[in-house]
DNA sequence: GAAAAACATTGAAGTAGATTAAGAAAACCG
DNA sequence: CGGTTTTCTTAATCTACTTCAATGTTTTTC
């Protein structure tokens, strides 16, 4: 399994020692998905955190109606999980799917929580890795609340530049909150200079 | 000044002896707030976490029009600050402010980072409270694509039964994202059955 | 306790975005 | 390749919510 990724991730935040990537690396799963194959669908407990060495992820809920809303993509070199299932141990309401054939790294939480007993850095690390996330995250509430369509697709092209043209565009008009009907006119427009 | 509700909530996750305790202690800021004074405004950098004791915060921006928007409210024993200000240390988009006359706990970012050095439980500490600030803002984030505005104000309800009656209208309408008029609508539709 | 300010309600008119339905274009897969 | 499925677009109709404007009602302030 390839780790020089995961481990370049790791080190933008904390320092390792050669025996310390050694035994993470050991505790990590190595799986292979293919498109469309789920990791996790809701009402399962979500036993891991996931890293992307290649391809992409996308993390999903279903309303009542069968409509999805994206809440994350995990494109190469990103986490993913359902976090409040993960935290809790609880069954959880999202879906994790693969969009193409894709490459991933678990880390159990068993594992996890071992790993903060015996190299206290790594509650560091995940310390930053959520500080970010949560940033973003209300980021993207404020621009839900404040900003039309058109201004949320433009924020998404700055945050997602690698996957505006890789991904389809329904999956894009549902992280934006807009239909794919919508999102058609929308572009229309756009592109006319609107 | 009165700890004893900031050393609760600390206790809740992590177990402190009296010397960490006091060490703590030292480290916090006393602040009184009038009603409607501003703790952080737009461009200044958030050099503090905020816990209240007493009283309530609430956390907002202003779009373009000059429209508000609730990020989040702060009543007794919750945290606030501009996270992406205070995280990074550059200038923030949030403005925070005293809804009544209220009773704070300061902790600069530097005493944070202290700490951590320190006593690294507050590295776990911190940890946890994010985690579940993520946890709920994906959550409310979802309730925005997907729900509409009766069910977003019954998921408030329910998060916050306390202030349900104490917060005027309109930061709760902010909050889930209508506007007062749409919002008193709504609440006439609601009372009626509807 | 009065004046001012902030908050709440109502109604009419407008709009961003949803829904439905249908056809065209891609993408997938055996 | 060729058939199937998925995705994308277009257009007509519909609705949840906004905007504007006016009025009434609390709450604040001094």
């Amino acid at each position: 399994m390839d780790t020089s990724l995961i481990l370049q991730n790791i080190s933008k935040h904390i320092q390792l020692t050669p025996e310390e990537e050694a035994h993470f690396v050991s505790l990590l799963r190595p799986r292979s998905l293919k498109r469309k194959e789920m990791l996790l669908q809701e009402g399962e407990v979500c036993r891991y955190s996931t890293f992307v060495t290649n391809g992409c992820l996308r993390g999903y809920t279903l309303d009542d109606n069968g409509n999805e809303h994206v809440l994350s993509f995990a494109p190469e070199d990103w986490w993913i999980a359902d976090l409040y299932s993960y935290f809790s141990q609880r069954p959880g309401t999202l879906y994790i799917e693969a969009n193409q054939p894709s490459e991933v790294l678990q880390l159990s939480k068993d594992s996890q929580e071992q790993l903060y007993q015996e190299i206290p850095k790594f509650e560091r690390f995940f310390r930053i890795l959520i500080e970010k996330s949560l940033v973003s995250n209300q980021q993207r509430l404020l621009d839900n609340l404040s900003l039309p369509a058109q201004e949320r697709y433009l924020n998404f092209c700055r945050r997602y530049p690698s996957l505006v043209n890789s991904l389809p565009r329904k999956q894009i008009a549902s992280y934006i909150g807009v239909t794919p009907e919508f999102f058609s006119k929308m572009m229309k427009e756009l592109l006319r200079g609107g």
